[in-house]
DNA sequence: TATGAATGAGTTTTCATTCAT
DNA sequence: GATGAATGAAAACTCATTCAT
């Protein structure tokens, strides 16, 4: 769902413009948040002048705006969908959607760009829309479809889906959320990959003992 | 040597000036953020002037400290412990703490704090560690003993408690984050306390279905 | 020359007026200087509150003539001429009269705003005049006549009087601004009153060695 | 890597700016104080506007440093020795050396700081340290030397030296303090040099008449 | 008279944005 | 394209002054 016309003047602009400044803004954007970020700080990480900032956006929150939909769009082109292909039982396909979407995602910019739409969500609500349609309710989208087919397997039981995603899927926000927050200032490192796969784990068998 | 009553209006204003300064603060911080609020849009919110939150706070950063320190206080009071109190399954000692959670912190001032919390962790380390040691990881040590109650007593499965706790918390702190960020531009409401209540179900029954 | 009729309501108020505003007041705009001063300090200082000040004078810059006029009118009071009664040789009575100068006004607070007026004179020109007036051109005026009579005796050459008047009285001069200026950051502490009287006999004798 | 040509007039501006800067600051800082100045004032008497005063002072305060060092660095460069390399008498060297002084530094930028530091001294301690030992001191140890020297030579009388440096410099002292206070409201003018070559004829040969 | 909470105009400082080079 | 000096609007913070008590 590319918003704009391939060879519109824009996307030529931003085919040329440097990811170099992309990646120097999305850095400070996450660490200091949009409003205390200083453009003379993006510029200088990036290595070039103030100016130059100006000569690829229009402003700083056409550079938030690109900072966020830039890392996406990547993503989205890979494309070939996950759940549809894979041979095994759901509940391993819950493993690898989990495991997957940590490294592309939790261990990617867009881990970041989580803690920023959640700090900016109410100043920049396009932006924020889009993201989450973008990454998270696309992540929500694998889960589902993949409960969905253990349950039509019966291999899971008959519980609410939304709910069931929301189970599964909340570690790894936190996971991601964390990682730009209080990790550095209270965190205790739990090992992403090992711990998402203990929780899957838990929730799979559940909690309470099976009486046999 | 107070001249005046000690319940003159101008009296009864001092003492809840701070609080209503805080409360007014509180609100514009958690909507825009840290950086990008202006205090005289705190004061007018508060109906007073610039001038008069100088009169007790020093300076943004205290005010934000008191903001996220002050909320702590009467909820830190409470005091009384409601696990080792509680007579019932450690299941149901579970859907209590959650829906008590949800009722005193994800429905009170402290929700919008985690949220402002998340977004400020890395610009004021000290104040974020302060609130996560008394709130975040508070909620988690009831959360971990009624854990481990359940498997003393053999109602629970020997599961690794540190990740259970996240398993079980982690979609109650998704629900406060999004409250406060993405839920007003893509959320679907979930009705939050029946969302925990069903959550909490499927993690104590598993996902897959047991063979009999 | 009292600038203002004795029994004006300016009058009474100036009698009623606590010194120790002004006291306070002077300490402060001599050590700070007057724009650096903040009232509040003046009143802490003074053991009042704010507001008080204003009981007793209109303005900061009206605390500020007032500072000034204050502690000269006793000076002016005491009024008799120590020039005219004096049996002595005119050195005698130019020592006499530094020496009491250093005594009444050097140590005085007098002193303190002799500096004051220095940094304020271009702010307050009409304030800083009076001073000069009322202190320095009347230290100036009694080291004149003594050097007048000394010459009309035949104790001492027919220099240019206004010269010699300063080269008398700069040193003096010098003396008061350095103690509440370069004195706390940089001061040799020359004993005031002995250093008042060496430099005398300097004068009075000469640097060039006499041919007899 | 400057694109520009060294001799651009943008080039040269930014060359010249901070003494522009400097320049306005020194003005305002003299007539008005430091605590009473406002740097759009000053921004405004160099044509610059506020914002620019920030590219190359980071505070006032700071300016205030750069107003006060800056114009003693060409003073001291200059460097050579006026004492060591005078032939003539040791009173003819004194007035050499005060005539000099004024041309140098009474009539230049360094007088008015002289005021200024009088009376921030006790604000800037460091800064009146430093301009009391490059200028202040630098002029008594010239004065010394010169009399040291008239000393040895049996020209002058064996008197105290620290007190006669003060006897002969303090109304030179004066006449830069008075410049830029009390002359503007109450000054009789002495025409400078001469009134400085009067004074040391005084101080020379002494008030008190020679017997034969 | 005395207080000190409140005000709001004024000041320092910051920074997104522009534009001459 | 690239620069970085300059701008000026805006934000944090200060403080003389007022006034209800």
């Amino acid at each position: 769902m590319p918003v704009i016309a391939p060879n519109s003047p824009r996307q030529r602009r931003k085919e040329a413009r440097p990811s170099e400044l992309i990646a120097a803004a999305l850095d400070q954007f996450v660490e200091k948040g949009f409003a205390a970020t200083r453009l003379e700080d993006v510029a200088t990480r990036a290595g070039v002048s103030k100016g130059t900032l100006y000569l690829y956006f229009d402003s700083k929150a056409a550079l938030l705006k690109a900072v966020v939909e830039d890392p996406i769009v990547p993503v989205l082109d890979e494309g070939e969908d996950p759940v549809g292909s894979f041979d095994g039982s759901a509940a391993k396909l819950l493993h690898h959607l989990l495991a997957a979407w940590w490294t592309h995602v939790g261990e990617s910019k867009l881990c970041g760009i989580c803690k920023l739409m959640v700090a900016e969500a109410s100043n920049f609500p396009e932006i924020a829309a889009y993201y989450h349609e973008a990454v998270i309710a696309r992540g929500h989208g694998l889960i589902r479809r993949a409960l969905e087919l253990g349950i039509a397997r019966g291999e899971f039981r008959d519980i609410d889906v939304e709910t069931a995603v929301d189970t599964i899927f909340a570690p790894v926000l936190k996971l991601m959320l964390w990682r730009h927050s209080f990790a550095s200032c209270c965190g205790i490192d739990h090992e992403p990959l090992s711990h998402i796969e203990k929780h899957l784990d838990i929730v799979l068998g559940g909690l309470v003992r099976k009486r046999r």
